[in-house]
DNA sequence: AATCCCTACAACCGCCCTTAC
DNA sequence: CGTAAGGGCGGTTGTAGGGAT
């Protein structure tokens, strides 16, 4: 048996409001409130609408503390940062921007940022670290020998961040600091399959308990990594918060390494 | 000027979860 | 404890508006 339906379809007005329903809605709700319950107050408020239709419209569109469009370079990153870490969980990433809704969020994510994080960018300099330099772990470089070594290490970074992409798909209940354990498992699942590449990967030593390969680039020139930019962050994110850049060491053009 | 295509976003649908009885 | 109803949420659709042809 399914369920009932919550209003008649068939009688209830449906599509776009009118700025005469939103006013009706509007003073309802600013006089009565909701009342507790969306499916008797379109009709306590005389509206021919579904209750959820009213729930919608309100939450979405008419509550005066909403925000629409405009979104800023920071909100950009942080729905980047939660979508990474949490997936579709609209209503939860909006609830970390003030005067957004979830629907906002998701159409907003759906029509550009998506769009504008899959599409493929060159890299041809420098990731900007999030970190000052003074606090970065001491980086060693060692030198690749084999170019071959350089497609291999490449290889491994987007086999990490397609692990990471697994990883992330289901949300961790454990707290932050299991989680961080089971990343360094999940890193060094990948770092077993970059072994061969040992020539073209530097360590990442932070003096104390880690130490982690990454990859590199050509001692001949400018090595051009196509990811795209949620690659990029997938990486960032897999490998920790304090994203951290090396320096250039001797015979290398350009490496980039994060703990 | 007309038509087509694309984009943005409001709104709906249907399922799952929570809660009251 | 089981069931029904309401709320919440993510996915999807419909459509208006603007730009391109």
């Amino acid at each position: 048996m399914g369920r009932a339906p919550c209003c008649d379809k068939a009688t209830v007005k449906r599509g776009p409001w009118s700025p005469e329903e939103d006013a009706v809605l509007r003073s309802h709700i600013e006089e009565y409130g909701t009342g507790g319950n969306w499916i008797t107050l379109p009709k306590k408020a005389g509206l021919n609408r579904c209750g959820k239709s009213c729930r919608l419209r309100w939450l979405n569109y008419l509550r005066p503390d909403i925000k629409h469009g405009g979104f800023t370079e920071e909100e950009d990153n942080i729905i980047c940062s939660l979508y990474r870490k949490l997936g579709s969980r609209w209503s939860v990433i909006a609830s970390h921007l003030r005067g957004r809704t979830d629907n906002d969020v998701k159409n907003y994510w759906n029509t550009k940022l998506k769009k504008k994080l899959m599409t493929p960018t060159i890299i041809t300099s420098n990731i900007p670290s999030p970190t000052p330099a003074s606090l970065l772990p001491t980086v060693k470089a060692e030198p690749y020998n084999n170019p071959s070594d350089i497609s291999r290490s490449v290889d491994s970074i987007f086999a990490l961040t397609q692990d990471s992409h697994e990883f992330y798909s289901e949300p961790s209940p454990l707290p932050r600091e299991c989680r961080a354990k089971e990343t360094r498992q999940l890193h060094r699942h990948s770092r077993a399959e970059e072994v061969s590449a040992t020539s073209s990967t530097f360590t990442v030593d932070d003096g104390s308990r880690n130490s982690y390969g990454n990859w590199s680039a050509s001692g001949a020139g400018p090595y051009d990594l196509f990811l795209s930019e949620l690659d990029i962050e997938y990486l960032t994110d897999l490998l920790g918060d304090d994203g951290c850049q090396a320096e250039v060491p001797q015979g290398l053009h350009r490496s980039v390494a994060y703990w």
